[in-house]
DNA sequence: TATGAATGAGTGTTCATTCAT
DNA sequence: AATGAATGAACACTCATTCAT
């Protein structure tokens, strides 16, 4: 085989590469949509690999060519969602043009890009984080759970942090006011997802979002509105 | 048999049944406690019947002759927890002596009584109450956590009302604060055991909730101090 | 309840329980002797836990009662043997009246006893030891399987030394004489197994072994017959 | 297309076909090497064929255009032991010039050299004939491997039956001869293979191999030096 | 009433083999 | 010829629940 050939070869090889890449993402991308669907409807231990398998129209074993257990798959979602959080949060952050009431209001539109990024997933995701599921994860997993909610946390602080020292936000620990907003947050995305199963009323939940960021905003300026 | 007799045996008998009413309810109870670790050590899906049968020094069983099955025995504990919150928000409620501000107050000590009745199943319940599980309970069971998160938001709603009304708090809808409330409360707790299964760090939940419960009566006073 | 009461009762438990513990005893025979037909018919890794439940008239997870997992199950066999050799080989060694000789026609003896203990699991016990599975048992099994061949071995060279020491057979190292016996013994069985596989032919065992063993001798006294 | 061409073309096929043949062994060659390794380390049942692909550099996909399937491919390594043991048992057995007795010598230099020619394979084999793998191979592979092995035998006979015509061995059947021979072989290798698992302590095999065939040799020769 | 042995359906995961490219 | 993604049957093991005693 000569040179010219070798190096046709190659372009065509990367080429190749490319193009499996892409389709191997995408193959990932659709096991992830129908995972999501699985675990939103019935859960972490009633969903099944099968159950996923055939939301996805694979077979079982495909799912772990792109997956290493169902714990990973699972915790893929969950790590997603705080992936996205976090890139809004500094967003918002890193926004040196708004002032803390500003910034609040930021924030609040983060949150709820946050929920509308992925719905289902949120909602797995506090049942990750609050439930026992939690208890069972590897701890490789775990430690990236802990490091992303660790950096979300901070990013929020730090914005609480900011409205404090312009003396916009009443004086008390940053820490404890993004850990306030993040388990109000958590709160009413579970509690309104509660109320939709027990009730079967749909989606109070903006309205509801909206009504606590309010109060959570009237509690956190020295002079409220 | 002659009828003296008769009734002689009925008496015996009367005794006996009470005796043996008493003597199930206290076998109930323990299996309820033997119940409450287990779920809290492992959650719901890995704590198995064995378990909690071992715990409770019973055969697994003899925990069927007490419980349907495991959904209701797990569900019992969190009813146990709506009913006890229910009595301590009535007191609450029904308190005419205390003015709104200080209801508040008391509001905030009976939600730390409630924490402290069973600091175990509160975060059962609140598993149970956002997560996978309750999709699996039987339409009875599901009845019956409705009626009583129901009344319970009745009870928190009435609250808020009278302080609307006695003009002490913020013109807002009295449901709304409740779910606001509520959401605030079951956030802090999940997101504080969330951090202390992640960190390992214990326990900073009374704190955080404290500080959370302060933010919540600034927001809903008209002049918050 | 009355002493007398308690103490009626108690006999009759240790009634029951003795039974039961008898009942049990009989279900794990029941278990390793429809275990031994199967990985004698199968092969350990062709053979399936339900295999052995449908050998066994029982169902998969009753197996699970008695042994931790397919491994002990199998191994179970395997030890049982060694066991009985240790017996057969101490009595072999502990007959003082027996010239070495006369010890040697006793081994031979004793070797065949080993071989119709349990003719099947013989050859699954020199799988397990010659064989991959070897390699997957746990490390505690692993070790008693190390300790019980080390027992079995140190006996027969004992045998062996006390033959030497009376200048009746040559002069050599026991470990080596009782390994080459055992060598010996093992490669008989399973190539009359491996044949009897190949031909169909069955049963030449015995007769081989016979004069394989006779060869032995020959080898090992210093004045042949 | 004229006649000429044709022929051209078909020289050209020729030269083209016999170097992919050539390519074809090879690769083949280069699949059981990887093999072997694979087998050796893991053991038929837990070794994948995914294992083999890797160290082999190829795709799964591949191996199965080389070999039927993963019984054959094992079976080949096995096939080429006996093959080459039958070349070299063909040269003691027919060299007219040794004697008896060298040609138990030979016998064990023989049996030394098929050992050091794939150490590997040759436990492997004796795994295959002894062991459970050998009930699954398909009906033609069992058939060659039965004819090598009876030719093995064939010839093993054929050196034993001439020393005891000359009178050099003791007068018993050839073919038991033979057996116990290859027994002995294989026990020994099965043992000492063993041990080194169990203990972790390496090859005292040749010393062994050379101990039991010394043993052999006393017992076989009418007058043991 | 209490037991606890038995059940058997169900699950996550593996891996030999195939086949479209 | 070579690939390697996809398959899907198979399997060890679990555990909520039952039932004979």
């Amino acid at each position: 085989m000569n040179t010219v050939q070798k190096f046709i070869d190659r372009l065509c090889y990367m080429g190749i590469h490319e193009r499996k890449e892409r389709e191997k993402e995408r193959r990932r991308q659709q096991i992830l949509v129908s995972a999501k669907r699985v675990f939103y409807d019935k859960g972490y231990s009633r969903a099944t690999m099968e159950d996923i398998a055939n939301e996805a129209e694979l077979s079982p074993g495909t799912l772990y060519l792109y997956f290493k257990n169902k714990e990973e798959l699972f915790a893929s979602l969950s790590l997603r969602i705080l992936q996205y959080m976090i890139i809004r949060l500094q967003e918002v952050s890193n926004d040196t043009k708004l002032s803390p009431e500003e910034k609040l209001e930021a924030l609040k539109s983060a949150m709820f890009d946050v929920y509308d990024f992925d719905t289902a997933s949120i909602i797995n995701m506090f049942h990750l984080q609050s439930s026992e599921a939690l208890k069972n994860l590897s701890a490789q997993v775990l430690a990236e759970f802990n490091t992303l909610s660790g950096t979300a946390m901070g990013l929020l602080a730090r914005i609480f942090k900011e409205g404090i020292i312009k003396g916009v936000f009443i004086d008390s620990p940053p820490v404890a006011l993004a850990d306030t907003f993040w388990s109000l947050f958590s709160g009413v995305v579970l509690w309104e997802a509660s109320k939709s199963i027990m009730d079967g009323e749909k989606d109070g939940l903006k309205e509801s979002l909206h009504f606590s960021f309010s109060l959570f905003n009237r509690s956190v300026m020295i002079h409220p509105r």
